[in-house]
RNA sequence: GCGCCCGUAGCUCAGCUGGAUAGAGCGAUUGGCUUCGAACCAAUAGGCCGGGGGUUCGAGUCCCUCCGGGCGCGCCA
């Protein structure tokens, strides 16, 4: 509702500074510092001051006369330099929320394609895939919140350098055949991410002992690539286990893919060489005859650097000079096709609980259809924004602009340890790590906290307290409970931070469901639903709200500056989620969240809804509890955050 | 060396295209359960917004510079 009204004043004004001044000026609509100031601040004025050579306040004072009166407004009002003031009539605006008015605003302008996870498939996931994930899970809610359409992707580099280490250590050094790998996968005692969790760092430290090892890593590459062999089989057989294992994760935290693109099939269904055809002829590379980067194909320095010295020892090598094409090569023929801009398609077959790619056409034909998209959103490190902006480049070079600037390198910073908390997980640390102010989460050392260990951590905490407070209920319920409230907190985490944060990981930080956290916004909308749910148990019927408040009862209601600024905040939900959409930051939301969940908790602790005796007030009591609850309910939605059955 | 990010309360962080008296949570101190269950609420203390210049009617926010920290800059991904 608060939405909806903003964007009707603003166009308004709008309007009326172009009429009256012949200005354009930009009419953002502000929080007045103090409530009572009213409910919306315009500072339009002092934007125009400028232009117009006059007092703000003058200005002010014209724009406020020639307005005249707005529907739902009740006064406008000079303050301060030359601030425009707006007080909403309480009574309408009560009624407004109650019918529902301007709620969700369709806005479809094509599809958009969110990709994130994007995890390597040789290892389980990590609490920086988890912050990944839930970003882009997030940021995919919100979209479709806003009325958008979204396709998500989880891209699987299945035949990369990380799988084929993997597979060199089960084969070369663990000496273990495809069946002998088959079998520890079957073995339910065995973790298989975990055990390959372990199995990499050890791969990784052996080469570095024995870099005459290598060798392992080429062969297995070149194995890999021509699709064929026993290592080939066994690429494929560890990649999709650990693929699903990272699905079964995810899923615990309510995250899905509607495809998984592979690398292998990028590579087999010659994406790649398409793309290499339109950039030779685009002239978007070229071929290096001399200096360290000769008989390459490289982009020049200048498609992706702000300013450039000319040097060419700056170009991106996209094409290596025995012919072999690197990854950013890889990653614009992938993002061509994002755009629908390849020319060609992946097959695709259903697969666990998704649709993954296919080399080969489906028997049953048809299918669905993924990609075309009309902007991207790349959920991403920070770490690798070069390479994004090499990738961005080439479409530019091409001659896609548009699609260049709607290619957006969705990014975040990393999760890192204290050194604290990496000592508490069992590792020793050099004597130069442990004066670092944080440890980075590496793959390759084995080093950083599991997901499915943290979730699991988590859940017991969760448990303890749910069993202390419901001793009566089923086991399983409980769990259940527990659950949601350990994804909640989880979810919550990783979201409070804006994403240019870096998140130092604490475990005490991690495990807290009191403050700012998940499970205090749950436990608000967990009161809600509690109250409501005594008024059932007493036989009370909830009152016919339509029927029983009108504009005159929501006036006298409203009156009160407590209740005023409740409904208030709780109606801002579109509002909170329109900024967080347009400002790519899911934190928006969940800062969002945790007010409305603080103004909820003031209201039941205020005012006890089932014994007030003035009926007027009680239906205007109740009906704030199903609207805070509702309101409540949406925006852990959006967050992704369950509702407890109780807490 | 070049590029990007960060520096705000003891700690962890917000602060929307520059706007009115800089905000939360945790921790500290104090108070509140008579079940709409306290995973809560209330109150108090705590700040040269890293330093210095500048632009502006107005700067935590923009520009320059310095200091401190992080991350990139591969014929790895």
């Amino acid at each position: 509702m608060f939405h909806f009204i903003e964007k009707k004043i603003s166009d308004r004004v709008a309007e009326l500074v172009r009429a009256q001044f012949g200005a354009d000026a930009t009419v953002a609509l502000e929080q007045p510092k103090q409530p009572s100031f009213g409910e919306l601040a315009i500072p339009v004025a002092f934007h125009l001051a400028r232009q117009l050579k006059k007092a703000p306040k003058a200005i002010a004072a014209e724009i406020v006369a020639a307005l005249g009166p707005l529907e739902g407004v009740s006064a406008l009002e000079v303050a301060g330099n030359g601030y425009i003031n707006v007080r909403l009539d309480r009574g309408a605006y009560g009624l407004g929320v109650l019918r529902g008015g301007g709620e969700s605003l369709p806005q479809d302008s094509g599809k958009i394609i969110v990709e994130h996870t994007n995890i390597n498939p040789n290892k389980a996931a990590h609490i920086g895939h988890l912050r990944n994930a839930v970003l882009g899970d997030t940021f995919v809610r919100m979209l479709r919140a806003n009325g958008r359409t979204v396709e998500v992707q989880n891209y699987i580099d299945n035949t990369g350098v990380q799988v084929a280490d993997v597979v060199a250590a089960f084969h070369y050094l663990e000496q273990k055949s495809a069946a002998d790998v088959e079998k520890l996968l079957n073995d339910p005692a065995v973790r298989f991410d975990y055990y390959c969790w372990d199995l990499y760092a050890r791969v990784s430290s052996y080469f570095n002992e024995h870099p005459e090892a290598l060798e392992w890593r080429h062969q297995t590459l070149h194995a890999i690539e021509s699709g064929t062999g026993e290592l080939a089989q066994l690429a494929t057989t560890i990649a999709d286990a650990i693929v699903e294992y990272h699905l079964k994760t995810m899923d615990r935290l309510g995250i899905h893919y509607d495809v998984l693109p592979r690398e292998s099939e990028i590579l087999h269904l010659k994406f790649w060489e398409t793309a290499f055809e339109q950039l030779k002829q685009r002239q978007a590379i070229y071929f290096e005859t001399e200096g360290k980067n000769k008989g390459c194909w490289v982009m020049p320095a200048s498609a992706f650097k702000e300013q450039t010295n000319e040097d060419t020892e700056d170009s991106k090598v996209i094409v290596r000079s025995n012919g072999t094409v690197t990854y950013v090569g890889k990653d614009i023929a992938y993002q061509l096709w994002k755009f629908g801009l390849l020319g060609k398609d992946f097959y695709y077959r259903p697969w666990k609980t998704v649709y993954i790619t296919s080399a080969h056409p489906q028997p049953e034909g048809g299918g669905p259809h993924f990609g075309g998209a009309e902007s991207v959103y790349n959920v991403i490190d920070s770490r690798q924004s070069y390479l994004q902006d090499v990738v961005v480049a080439g479409l530019r070079a091409l001659g896609y602009n548009q699609q260049a600037d709607r290619s957006i390198h969705f990014s975040y910073e990393m999760v890192v340890l204290s050194p604290g908390t990496a000592v508490e997980l069992g590792f020793e640390l050099s004597e130069e790590d442990k004066k670092r102010p944080h440890i980075e989460v590496s793959g390759r050392k084995g080093l950083g906290v599991k997901a499915d260990d943290l979730i699991d951590k988590l859940i017991e905490k969760a448990l303890e307290e749910v069993d202390s407070r419901h001793p009566e209920a089923p086991a399983d319920e409980r769990r259940q409970v527990a659950t949601q409230i350990a994804i909640g907190a989880l979810r919550y985490f990783m979201l409070k931070y804006t994403r240019n944060s870096v998140i130092a990981f604490d475990f005490q930080e991690a495990l807290s469901f009191e403050g700012e956290t998940g499970p205090y916004v749950q436990y608000a909308a967990v009161r809600a639903r509690n109250i409501l749910r005594k008024l059932a148990e007493r036989g009370q019927a909830l009152p016919d709200f339509a029927h029983e408040l009108n504009q005159a009862a929501f006036a006298r209601q409203l009156a009160a500056e407590d209740f005023w600024q409740m409904l208030l905040i709780a109606s801002k939900a579109d509002s909170a989620i329109d900024r967080a959409v347009v400002s790519g930051e899911p934190a928006h939301v969940a800062r969002y969240a945790f007010q409305l969940a603080q103004a909820y908790n003031n209201f039941y602790h205020g005012y006890p809804v089932l014994t007030e005796e003035s009926p007027e007030k009680r239906t205007f009591l109740l009906w704030m509890t199903g609207y805070f609850g509702a309101q409540l309910e949406r925006t852990l939605g959006v967050l992704g955050i369950a509702v407890p059955e109780y807490m």
